[in-house]
DNA sequence: GCTTGACTCTATAGTTACCATAGAGTTTAG
DNA sequence: CTAAACTCTATGGTAACTATAGAGTCAAGC
């Protein structure tokens, strides 16, 4: 199967896996005659998983040291844990960093009405002041 | 005045300083003998104002689009307006986003117990499957 | 006068996970 | 046999900087 087809099964653009390659998240496999790429449902299933890892936003840099440890079968998997607990930290993190952003947001919106001009915008004037 | 002190004044970095003049953000003013960039105290509160817009995540676009528009100080307000609402909706999407992630991020959590070994650990077992 | 240190200058590479493009070669269908 | 569709590598772009290299400037102390 060549790259064409690897990226219609999986849904992942043809760039995407050249780059996966690139960042070793992929073997480098057989070539054709032709220097065309060819691959495996192996490949499929590899694939599929760092797509799934990604949609999880997992970096590619997790993502490798996933494969590498799927390949450690008999160790103890508290790394995989404590990589997942850490994402989840940090997603937790930045919902409250948005979250205050949009408290701030709001609170900038309000200081404006529609109808007014540049010059008496509470919008701009909030933005002028030096705060905290 | 020169850059550095320009920094300390306004907990700008130098490097983001030079950077913003680059953008268009500020003015190229006037150079010292030995081409130092020299600054009064007009551009401390222009800094402040940039590094007000970037707390509350505009990009420099943006920052860029509101300098243009308080110079017009005469028209309506609506497009500062808009920007904000826009703003808004935007960081509630990603926050949205972000609050489905945490969940799929625990359920994954959820399938693996401390003590498994990668063998059997249920977090590699379900990025393995495919999904959806 | 001279040196040392602190400061500044420009230009470039790196960050992340790709996408887009150029220019070339390969394969396949008509 | 040719034209379309596909693939190849290499390069540049994205956002908002940070970090670095290598060079120049400036003030103070000896």
């Amino acid at each position: 199967m060549k790259i064409g087809e690897l990226a219609k099964l999986t849904g992942c653009s043809v760039q995407s896996i050249r780059h996966y390659e690139k960042e070793k998240l992929l073997a480098s496999l057989r070539r054709s005659d032709g220097n065309f790429r060819l691959y495996d449902s192996a490949t499929v299933d590899q694939l599929k998983f760092i797509k799934h890892c990604r949609s999880l936003d997992l970096s590619l840099a997790e993502i490798r040291q996933l494969i590498a440890l799927n390949q450690q079968p008999g160790m103890g998997c508290e790394d995989v844990n404590r990589m997942v607990d850490c994402h989840i930290e940090q997603v937790a993190l930045r919902i409250n960093e948005l979250q205050d952003l949009q408290n701030k947001l709001m609170t900038l919106r309000n200081s404006c009405s529609s109808e007014s001009t540049v010059k008496e915008c509470g919008i701009l004037q909030t933005l002028s002041v030096t705060r905290k």
